[in-house]
DNA sequence: ACGCAAATTGCAAACGATTGCAATCGGTTT
DNA sequence: AAACCGATTGCAATCGTTTGCAATTTGCGT
């Protein structure tokens, strides 16, 4: 009752310290105590801990932290190398990130987000890593970073990647076979009887590159022409580059390849408004089974990543580097989704 | 060059106290040159930031925030009161989430994000801001919390809400004029014709609750009946619910106020596959104005709230309550955006 | 050469929790 | 009664940085 008087309450609990007092203990007892430590007697612990539930005390983290020298925290850095002009947007990485923050609070982990914009941070990564303040880091996207995550691997072991992934690097990455997926991609819009293929996205980004290889792949070997119309995610200049690429697009292409669903739902709404019938006149493929994929008219036909097992193989991998493990690759088979554009 | 050769390496530099060494001066000297402390001599202080970046040497920041006081990070916690299996995964939040972290970077404040799930874990707000791992928090939606936000809102200061505002609250909060909003759907939808309306939403959020309280007020005015069609966010339970509520959509009503944009637009793609035409025989109006919105078939009708200007808001307000200040709360007039679906 | 500011620097005490080690306390054992 | 044991508890150092204050150096006027 008096606890609730401001007149006569007790001073505040602040410290580990304060609560000793009031317990009667030394702080190092209370600190044990707290942590269900077996050294101390199981009364005095039920004692603490219920005043310390009763004060609604907490024991810093910080000091806990650097004490330990572990925060129990993991880093995820998004960075935003090309194409700067949006936040993280992409609907895609912004699922995965909800992923990892459940995988990662499963595991008693707290996430710190950071936006990074290399070109004006070239540094960013190892500002993060060297703060003191996280025991590992994902980083989401490679972006055009992939040598400088080179470099920083060599040194640090607890950072796993979600990306792309190149002949004999050395850092940790989870990701789609993002080539194969282009080679699906193509393949399919040349079953579907497209003849002229165009591949809608920014090859700036490592993972988005591969896929456009691997299409082009397919389509060099079918002797079918294939050009890159750069387009970037952000939802404004997508809505720019997709109106400038649109004459080139009805005249030169039947067979559309886009990078991600977000390109090709908006490019699906363009090739409507310009009267250009999907799948007769031209066929489209997206990338990455976003659930609206399937609520578009006709639906979409795309290349599907599996991002719950993606985000649960990164916080696993990332696990077994803190435990001091060195741990492979993985890259995930990414699986064609048939529907009504192609 | 030596440096590169791990035999006649000097040993790393982990702690100010190594640099104050090689350096030839004390530590707190260092600490002063590395905050470029006018108390240093100038040649001292270019001195020893060369020699810090030469070694890659960052202070811990567990450290320097233990003694300061201080963190430098706000946290951001998103609870999921109502609808918790999925995670988080609503476009709108997400989007809110990247540009906060945005407006957080900018202001050189680092963000920490956390779900939480206040049905497993009661305590979940102060466990957060009692951490001592964070100057701040968001909190992002209420959700069904209301209550225990109001509680904690009493003896901490540096917190502010995205979310709906009640009748004397106590907690500073930022966001739409739900009620409002809820009106003008409410108002166009019967403006288009619609004469028995249906919200789908779960009304356990409190802004939910608050839209359709506002769209009832019209309705009730008018004399046209509404009722709710409860309807979870997540992309699985939401196609479920839909499913479910179809026959006594088709049956009962030609107007739809959703309470979000997805649901909106998964709405309008169930409707199209049972052959109701959208606007003719059912109007549809949805809430947010994502990007997606302008992109369906016909385009959605919705009520916009805007994203970017919450957002700066929140971290204006934080800001200014960090200080110190005692701050109002900030309610934003929403948006009707007109477009194909009622 | 001396005194006196002003400009730099060093010293040491914080910040709050953790943990190896020593000390204490019952209760046995010889 | 002395020695000893296991179970608890207290003590004090430690994590790495910051910062008030004291000490030192420097520059300058006499």
């Amino acid at each position: 009752m008096a606890d609730h008087d401001p007149k006569t309450a007790a001073p505040p609990i602040r410290t580990i310290t304060d609560l000793a007092r009031m317990a009667g203990v030394s702080a190092g007892t209370v600190s044990r105590a707290l942590a269900n430590n077996a050294l101390v007697n199981d009364k005095t612990r039920d004692r603490i801990q219920a005043l310390a539930r009763a004060h609604g005390f907490r024991p810093n983290q910080m000091a806990s932290s650097l004490r330990r020298q572990k925060t129990g925290v993991i880093g995820v850095a998004i960075p935003l190398g090309h194409d700067q002009e949006q936040p993280i947007s992409d609907t895609f990485f912004m699922t995965l990130l909800g992923r990892l923050a459940d995988e990662l609070t499963e595991r008693g982990y707290d996430l710190m987000l950071r936006r990074v914009i290399p070109s004006r941070d070239a540094d960013w990564l190892d500002r993060f890593i060297g703060s003191g303040m996280i025991d590992g880091v994902i980083v989401i996207g490679q972006s055009d970073q992939f040598d400088r995550i080179e470099d920083v691997a060599e040194g640090y072991r607890p950072m796993v990647v979600w990306g792309n992934r190149q002949e004999g690097q050395r850092h940790c990455v989870v990701g789609t076979d993002n080539r194969l997926g282009g080679r699906l991609a193509a393949e399919r819009l040349i079953a579907a009887g497209a003849t002229r293929l165009a591949f809608l996205g920014d090859t700036g980004a490592i993972e988005f590159a591969a896929r456009f290889a691997g299409a082009r792949e397919v389509a060099d070997k079918r002797g079918i022409p294939i050009r890159i119309l750069p387009t970037h995610l952000s939802a404004d200049t997508m809505m720019r580059d997709l109106a400038r690429h649109l004459p080139a697009l009805m005249q030169d292409c039947d067979g559309v390849f886009a990078a991600t669903d977000t390109i090709a739902i908006a490019c699906l709404h363009e090739l409507g408004r310009q009267g250009l019938a999907v799948p007769d006149a031209v066929r489209l493929v997206g990338f990455d089974d976003l659930p609206i994929a399937r609520q578009t008219h006709p639906a979409l036909t795309t290349i599907r990543q599996d991002i719950e097992a993606g985000a649960r193989a990164l916080v696993d991998l990332l696990m077994r580097r803190l435990g001091g493990d060195d741990t492979e690759s993985l890259v995930m088979p990414p699986q064609l989704i048939a529907r009504g554009t192609a």
